[in-house]
DNA sequence: CGGCTATTTGAATCCATTCAAGGGGAGTGG
DNA sequence: CCACTCCCCTTGAATGGATTCAAATAGCCG
């Protein structure tokens, strides 16, 4: 009964583990699925938590809204993360019941639903679910937390860089086809985007995006991105 | 099976629910205790994951470490959360089985140790006891996201405001005691753990410190803070 | 009493932001 | 098909907030 395996993920990235992908079981169940147009939201923050979501195919955006300490102010805003095809969205719900945050769709999208009412019964069931669900979240306490270690001790350029390495790292793991890395790939995402995931200003990310260019690390068409030498990305 | 009740949470922080409050049941357990010296670890990075821990007096830091893109380079370190009585550590580890940062003792204090090989098991027997598990770690995923939105989002100030606020109403939290809120608390953590929290230096930390002190909001002496005017605090 | 660490405060520097302007691509309607 | 508009992106120049460097003070422990 031991706490997890996951040989893999020694050092580097940690893996993120999917209930449809590991419990075969859970694939039998009939869970609906739903398609988002781009720009729509899949949920609200502060709308009640029904269930959680599997995306399917497609990129959202989840975007966090903190109360402005300033009534007066604009309260503060940020993308907090981007999830492409086998990542779960509405983790950060189960604690209030209510939804923390927004997702929006990056472009049309297709996601399974797992009503939580379904969820937790049927792990109380099955170990390997339920360890599978307290992994994924675990998962998502550390994705936060890089995320907090980037934007508290990067400057830009490597935040940009880090970005762009994780990305191509993921957009690879939602790419079951291949064991091959992808060398382009196409952001779903403006700068502006990019920019609040990393707290710098839009012009700041494409000033850095250029900057990479020129050094050679990457090749750019606008979203359209090649990766040139991941070393020079990597080593600062 | 709804996931989740808490009525106070409705628009302000999390609540940091807790497996030995609630379920009494879990009481009957005879989890040992351990006690930390200060500034002594009581896990490391890289770790098996043996436990989760309850803190049941004194505070910890948690601090993450990122393995530097720029091998020349010293890795990017931060504290990621500080932890008072009644808070859960270690849910960082349970997707990888590996602790994913390090716990030091900030006073000396004490735990309680929760294996998570006898965790597990438990919650698949008490629903009650899944779901409070499974919202502490929706809720350490909402924390971590909060203090990027802060990191990514807010100037020195109002991070330094922030942090002292949600320090102020977790240690109301943890000293179950009285219903009444401390006016004064005795930071255990210095300026350099404090900057480190909010991605800022020391000197800034000091500096945003003594303007709040200047502008009557707070009253200072050396890791004494007193809570004068919670408005100027907040307003900005 | 030293020696140490933690904290405060000042002054100069620097990185990212802000402000501003121009180019480019997609979609729409004439 | 072309013109028009809207949004996204890029780049430059000036500003500003936080850092860096530096020095002095305060507090703690042996």
């Amino acid at each position: 009964m031991e706490l997890s395996r996951d040989p893999g993920a020694a050092s580097g990235r940690v893996a993120a583990p999917t209930l449809h992908v590991r419990l075969t079981d859970a694939d039998a169940i009939p869970f609906p699925t739903r398609t988002i147009e781009r720009g729509d939201a899949l949920y609200c923050a502060g709308e009640a938590l029904r269930s959680l979501y599997t995306v399917q195919s497609g990129c959202f955006k989840t975007v966090a809204t903190f109360p402005s300490s300033d009534d007066t102010n604009a309260p503060h805003t940020q993308v907090i993360g981007f999830h492409l095809p086998n990542e779960t969205l509405g983790l950060d719900g189960v604690c209030t019941a209510r939804h923390e945050s927004d997702a929006v769709a990056l472009e049309t999208s297709v996601v399974r639903i797992m009503p939580v009412g379904i969820l937790e019964p049927l792990c109380r069931e099955y170990a390997a679910m339920q360890h599978e669900l307290l992994a994924i979240m675990s998962a998502e306490i550390v994705r936060a937390s890089r995320l907090a270690l980037m934007l508290g001790t990067m400057p830009a350029r490597e935040r940009v860089a880090a970005f762009l390495l994780d990305f191509f790292e993921r957009f690879d793991a939602s790419a079951a086809s291949s064991t091959e890395h992808a060398t382009d790939v196409l952001l779903p995402m403006t700068r502006a985007d990019i920019g609040s995931y990393l707290g710098l200003e839009l012009e700041t990310v494409s000033r850095m995006l250029s900057k990479l260019q020129r050094e050679g690390a990457i090749g750019l068409n606008g979203r359209q991105v090649r990766m040139v030498d991941r070393a020079i990305l990597a080593h600062n």
